[in-house]
DNA sequence: GACCTTGATGCAATCGATTACACAAACGTA
DNA sequence: TACGTTTGTGTAATCGATTGCATCAAGGTC
């Protein structure tokens, strides 16, 4: 049962006001240090934490931030806010996390709901580009709360916001299959909705370009990251006359689809057929035949968005601030498409 | 700038008081219907939020609840947080996540910012079974904050927990590799001071007693939950005399490891040699040779683990409740250990 | 000795919402 | 008419910590 202890408990006990004896807790100057030390012991004695209740209202700080991503059981984004509490966690503040299913009217609760928490700063990766959740965001802003875009952003001003360089991440990859000697590379690519999957695609277009190979819109699928979608536009693919022979899909998991389908057709890789993903998920790397894919440095990201947050929060009261960030992305070969070392 | 209302701004603006404003936007009865409806329609107009700091430090319910894990970002942990979140969200909790990186130290400097923060509960995987983390839990409980673990828990009086059948899972493993016609069936066990890997080791043991299989210790090899560990143990297996002729590994990423070891020394699996993991990590299900594992059904683990929450808070005035509940293991066959079908 | 610092502490308001209690008006009833 | 009852609102305390201002004693200066 034991009671919570609080300022007052002590000031009693003491003999002293209760604003001696937060002075005192605070190392207050104006406090004498035969006060200070009495305090500092009693509240030890007496197990004295503070509320932190009463003072974020006090000061109207609540010392959490929120974090809203499409799904937390995902390695991106898993990996994601690891980066981002390991960063948060020396500087006191609390991570609060919130799902959208991709679902934009849950995406605005969870904004709201993270707003009726007094949270310092909202982090978020948005679930899509609609115009629909622009009248939300703005109004976080309006309230002078830090809000920071991660990996899939709006374009906003004064906003600022940690990506990866998309573009240069299909293009990477584009280039490394036109380099193992693949003539006609076809690419799944994800929701074109989404910012991300867009510059993935214009780099992979660019990439053709620079090397002089036509782009064939036919060979362009547009997949949900899933297996079975993977599977299901190679099928497609591998329909077409002359049949694609390489893949860059902008998923690893439609990737793995791509080539269990290409295996089911006797198709060998990476001798016959490359492929390479993007994200570098874990199985990538498991696989006996190991997938080629474009890593995201999510845990770089996590501490990024985190710094700037601090950042942000350090010179909120100075001025405004924008900072975009964009990391690098880096291309694992592996054995899907090494046909040097094949 | 938009400055935040609050129900004495509404008040001042209907030349009413704030009581009476707080009554109309709770629905009280003793408000009459024409002052609720002008207080809320004025409220929405003023763009009214409640600010949950004041009525947490009111009541002393901050709608936080604090989840403690090793680490977020592994499928298995990511997967449970998904379920506790799913399960609280509706309830109006908001989830606070913490991660221990298998840290006694920072386990309990985690409860101690949870405690801080005034969560409404705590829900915790302990890093293991030492003592030292038994005097802040305790404390925990004595400020009557809900606890309740998950996973790797402790046996503490009055504490409620949802865990897996270990042993049976264990045991579920090793019998289906008997059925397979494995003879000798090593073990790879994680650390023992962790109860959930003692009782899985349990379980095989068990297994092996009732099927007439004599337990050889030299079998057992204490290893890490890393392909590495595995691939090592591996090794140590394979260079006994006999040689067994089955894996059953308390870890899916020790069994990959193992799997590629044998893999290396041109053992066929799963016609010469069966392996199994624990834990359903995706890869096992992706591979090629897809690995036989054990379930643990983390969502449900996670929405488990919510409910015992809510159940907990809802009568935590009327009487102390503990309730333990094991998750049944799931065994998921697939082609490491899979005679018949190959 | 009168006046001014300086240092240490207390008082009281504040953050925003809730709620026990008080109170006033309106109505009904004997 | 006088007195209870109901109905609707207001007053003020409360949650716990912080902080501007007031206060008061000790010590210093001319």
């Amino acid at each position: 049962m034991s009671e919570k202890t609080t300022i007052y408990d002590i000031a009693k006990k003491l003999n002293i006001s209760a604003a001696t004896v937060s002075r005192a807790l605070n190392n207050n100057p104006k406090i004498s240090e035969s006060t200070c030390k009495l305090v500092q012991e009693t509240a030890t004695k007496m197990n004295y934490k503070q509320n932190r209740l009463a003072l974020a209202l006090k000061s109207g700080k609540s010392g959490n931030i929120g974090v809203i991503v499409p799904r937390i059981n995902t390695n991106f984004f898993g990996t994601i806010i690891r980066g981002i509490e390991e960063e948060l966690h020396p500087n006191k503040y609390n991570v609060i996390i919130c799902q959208t299913h991709e679902d934009e009217n849950r995406e605005i609760e969870n904004i709201n709901t993270l707003l009726d928490a007094q949270v310092d700063g909202i982090m978020i990766s948005i679930t899509n580009e609609s115009k629909k959740n622009e009248k939300i965001i703005h109004s976080v802003l309006q309230k002078n709360v830090p809000l920071i875009f991660f990996d899939r952003k709006k374009n906003i001003d004064g906003v600022s916001s940690v990506t990866i360089d998309d573009f240069k991440g299909g293009y990477m990859a584009t280039k490394h299959l036109i380099d193992e000697g693949c003539k006609r590379i076809a690419h799944l690519c994800g929701d074109q909705s989404l910012e991300i999957y867009e510059n993935r695609f214009k780099g992979y277009r660019q990439a053709l370009l620079d090397n002089n190979i036509e782009f064939d819109e036919s060979y362009v699928i547009r997949s949900k990251s899933s297996l079975e979608d993977g599977a299901i536009a190679t099928t497609k693919l591998l329909a077409l006359s002359p049949a694609p022979d390489a893949i860059f899909s902008a998923s690893d998991f439609a990737a793995l689809g791509a080539i269990q389908e290409l295996k089911a057709n006797g198709i060998k890789i990476p001798q016959d057929f490359c492929v390479v993903g993007f994200g570098n998920e874990p199985f990538t790397k498991f696989m006996e035949l190991s997938i080629s894919t474009v890593d995201q440095s999510p845990l770089e990201m996590g501490n990024m968005v985190a710094k700037v947050f601090l950042e942000q929060i350090n010179h909120t009261e100075n001025f405004k601030m924008e900072k975009k960030i964009v990391l690098n992305p880096i291309l694992h070969v592996r054995k899907s498409s090494s046909r040097k070392e094949a």
